[in-house]
DNA sequence: AATTGGCACTCGGAAGTACGGAGTGCCAGT
DNA sequence: ACTGGCACTCCGTACTTCCGAGTGCCAATT
């Protein structure tokens, strides 16, 4: 149905509009590229490509833009992903090597895939419920106030204050605290809420009121985390696009931490490349959009995602080859530290 | 030189424009305020104001708009603090009550001004350097590991990771612990150098090397901390206005911490509200907007900055309005948690 | 059957023109 | 000191014209 040359044409298509921003013609399209056929010839092809929806004209007698279908068809079969330049790839790694905590990791990842796609990004901090109990430890900050800091083996850090609603001994303190690390050592977080079920029991009858208070903040902290967190940076890089929605509607859902979550694709199969196009995306506002998404995480384990926004009108390849060294290479940096 | 009517036309030309977005004539300011004067009176008025500098037309033959330098008389002089409807003072209780660490009072507060003033909101984290320690703990997390966590009174909480290259006995991490609390115990941020200056001599010899790692790291987080957190939202609501400069311009400020630091002012006197004004700000591409901020903290002693970001042409009673009732309220929040 | 050159047609965007209206400055009169 | 009147300016809008890139179709060619 679409033959070798009809594929070419599309293939063609996209790469000029993307790269002039402009409805590409018939003439203009033998003239960049040799295919060695004559401007007729393309002209019937883009007729039969038109009828078949992947291309489409703004108005009649002008050029043809891709749509979201052709686009999807440009990137399952017309493009391969495009391998960073070796200068980016010094880039990404010294850029990313300075930092020294998980906020830093994260917001250094997001401004880099920013600058380096010079599109907006967007970073999931690494996901609780996949990670384990690295440590607990459980500090008296005033006389009746415990802290409760949780760190987990990708280095995220939790921490609560926990009322006592009583004075509360040194000693029961440390009891408490090495009965939860003895029960929760490399415990996955997903696991917790079992390991310490039956951990009351094992106090003292004096202690089980904090005992049980320290338990239900503990719990709580995993649930309300899995709410997670996400960030993004590089919108200044929108206002050089200009979109058919208005760029309020696409500010305004990058700032829902809701959509963002959805954006990225709830869990995806681990580490391969996503891509959402136009309105194939979720949310309203952001359907003249397009994202690039990968999950990421230490060894075979997706912790979190990262991606890239921008126009369906984007560098597809390029795109698609930052998000997945990016995504690599920040598995290394947390696997590492 | 400048009678009370002329203040008044100056006034209502700011207040017309504001709220049309459109020059303003002669005509149109006699209809809607009743001055009691005809447009001719008003003219030979406008004519003063703009050799003077207050206000200018964009081309012969239309109306005025005023300049910096109108606005600054309008806020110095003509305008009072609008205070806020009894309404939005429930909204900011209701929305900042339900906050539970440092990070949710700063991210909700940011947002509730973004909301607030439909302009962008720039929240600085509270400062280190003015704060005070409220404990110190030394966690082993690995063989060679240790974490260290501080706790300020104002309830943020740093944490570093310290590689020992040794093995250190649970009794040593008991000791240091111990001995960095009665040292450090409500001791400001400013004076930790001095306060740990003497304590190598205090511990035994053998655990000097770990002392000495973990004071380096102690001090290290506190001088690269000072590099202070700042979040900013409402971005979307650049979109509505359009600036002489590209909204591009503007959004890439917003993303440098380093221009929003400035952007606050550097420290300003306590809690009163600042005011810049177009081009009495620092950064190149901020010089169509206007920065209204406020200092926040508890008791007496300021923190942190916070503000509000927006055209020049703004609102400023409203605005000044938001910002200092949302700077006192976090204020409260902060010392009651 | 696929390809090609030729041709009439379409339509958006740029450039030019005209015009109304809001606003101004100035001046003479109260 | 204020006001009414008047001539003038110029922006923004609307309307027109015109050019060119691009199309679809068809008959001719391979």
């Amino acid at each position: 149905m679409l033959d070798d040359r009809k594929l070419d044409v599309l293939r063609a298509i996209v790469e000029d509009y993307v790269s002039t921003n402009e409805p590409v013609g018939s003439k203009a399209l033998v003239d960049r590229h040799n295919l060695g056929v004559s401007s007729a010839t393309i002209r019937n092809d883009m007729a039969v490509l038109e009828e078949q929806g992947y291309i489409a004209q703004p108005h009649t007698s002008a050029g043809r833009i891709p749509t979201d279908k052709g686009y999807r068809l440009f990137v399952d079969r017309l493009s391969t992903v495009k391998p960073l330049s070796s200068a980016e790839r010094r880039a990404i790694e010294t850029f990313l090597n300075g930092a020294y905590d998980l906020d830093d990791v994260v917001g250094r990842t997001v401004r880099l895939l920013a600058q380096l796609t010079r599109q907006v990004a967007v970073v999931q901090y690494p996901s609780l419920t996949r990670s384990s109990v690295r440590h607990v430890e459980l500090v008296p900050v005033a006389s009746r106030r415990l802290l409760l800091v949780l760190i987990t083996n990708t280095g995220r850090v939790e921490q609560r204050v926990i009322e006592t609603y009583g004075e509360v001994s040194e000693e029961s303190i440390g009891h408490l605290r090495a009965l939860l690390n003895t029960c929760l050592d490399g415990c996955g977080l997903g696991e917790v809420p079992g390991a310490v079920a039956d951990l009351p029991d094992k106090v003292a009858a004096d202690d089980r009121p904090i005992a049980a208070a320290v338990l239900s903040v503990l719990l709580e902290t995993l649930v309300e985390k899995h709410d997670e967190k996400i960030v993004f940076a590089g919108a200044a890089n929108l206002a050089a696009v200009d979109f058919s929605r208005s760029l309020r509607d696409v500010l305004e859902a990058l700032e829902e931490q809701v959509v963002l979550m959805r954006l990225l694709g709830e869990t995806g199969d681990s580490s391969s490349l996503t891509v959402r196009i136009g309105t194939e995306n979720p949310d309203e506002g952001l359907r003249s959009t397009s994202v690039v998404a990968a999950g990421y995480g230490v060894g075979d384990q997706t912790l979190a995602r990262l991606g890239v926004l921008g126009p369906t009108r984007m560098d597809y390849p390029s795109t698609m080859g930052a998000v997945r060294a990016v995504a690599r290479y920040v598995g290394q940096i947390l696997a590492g530290s």
